[in-house]
DNA sequence: ATCGGGATTGCCT
DNA sequence: GGCAATCCCGATG
């Protein structure tokens, strides 16, 4: 059905003028398709994920590109505090790099936040350091992975403050979904009908399912890893502000108080958010507005908001 | 050595 | 929307 959509676009990416083909065509794939802004003011949200097309000869790179470099956030980035990178972290472009050249690219558009100390729903509660939660209390930009329910794995990254980290909820699939797909079609039962893209990283287990993140990268440094990192987007306007959801944190419930900050953070109207908390949308009308920068003074109009959530369940569905 | 619970997911009704 | 699956980790004795 995209076959029209997704040939239109290869011949676009061909025609580019490219010296260094393979990276440089997975670059330029990745531009064209942040054209999917879901910021707030955002007449976006018009490009569907379906139509992020690439093809197994596009998504090999051999070698680190001039931008990748160039977009790779450093040690300075984690360096703030778990809130704020939470925050932060939303709109940013989660890269893995595959064994065999192949990059994997999803934007994160659900985070949570982690305190030490007092926050009683995290691992690290009370100042808690155990084997398994040490990647909380190493220095920012540390990633935690963690098995749950067994079978399961999650995705973390400490901040600054002793023992915080922001948990990695949800991503857009940028690029690399056929292989994402293999790669949680894999536990899946035989037979079950194809997942969609949004479906690949809507969730914190999916997500490292869908791009392949092992359990032994718990410790690695997400700001120096060869085989992962965070990067900006080179095609977001860092003026133009998000719109952010807070909400309170999912699965959780049983740490009473603690279960009910809002430290959740999603962008609103995202198609690949986990769970959607319609009263804290309600709460937060679109009043959650910042960038780069910290809080705005902006405030976005909330029937832009409410328009494209309907056009992008529209297009995602 | 044993035990209880969990920052989830997928399938079924 | 309910609920089973599944097992590691950490606490307890």
């Amino acid at each position: 059905m995209c076959d029209n959509i997704m040939a239109g676009r290869k011949r676009k990416m061909l025609a580019m003028p490219i010296a260094a083909a393979a990276p440089e065509q997975a670059v330029n794939k990745h531009k064209n398709q942040t054209d999917v802004k879901l910021k707030v003011p955002l007449a976006k949200l018009k490009k569907p994920i379906e139509k992020n097309v690439q093809s197994a000869e596009t998504e090999r790179s051999h070698y680190f590109t001039k931008t990748d470099l160039q977009h790779r956030l450093g040690q300075d980035f984690f360096n703030q505090p778990c809130i704020s990178l939470a925050k932060a972290f939303l709109g940013k472009v989660l890269v893995r790099r595959c064994a065999d050249g192949a990059e994997l690219r999803g934007r994160i558009v659900e985070t949570e936040a982690y305190l030490g100390g007092e926050d009683r729903a995290s691992h690290s509660a009370g100042g808690k350091r155990t084997e398994r939660n040490t990647a909380m209390f190493m220095k920012p930009g540390t990633i935690y992975v963690y098995p749950i329910y067994g079978i399961y794995l999650c995705m973390n990254v400490s901040s600054e403050g002793e023992g915080a980290a922001v948990l990695l909820r949800s991503l857009e699939p940028l690029q690399g979904q056929p292989i994402m797909r293999q790669l949680r079609t894999a536990r899946r039962k035989e037979g079950a009908r194809e997942l969609k893209d949004k479906e690949l990283c809507n969730g914190p287990s999916k997500l490292c399912q869908a791009l392949n993140i092992p359990r032994c990268f718990d410790r690695r440094d997400l700001a120096s890893d060869p085989e992962v990192w965070l990067e900006r987007d080179p095609s977001v306007n860092p003026a133009e502000p998000y719109d952010i959801v807070s909400a309170p944190r999912i699965g959780i419930e049983s740490h009473g108080e603690w279960a009910k900050k809002p430290w959740r953070f999603y962008l609103r109207g995202h198609p690949c958010v986990s769970v959607v908390n319609k009263e804290a949308e309600r709460q937060s009308e679109s009043g959650n507005v910042m960038n780069d920068s910290g809080p705005s003074d902006s405030v976005v109009q909330s029937d832009t908001g409410q328009h494209n959530v309907k056009r992008t369940q529209q297009e995602y569905s």
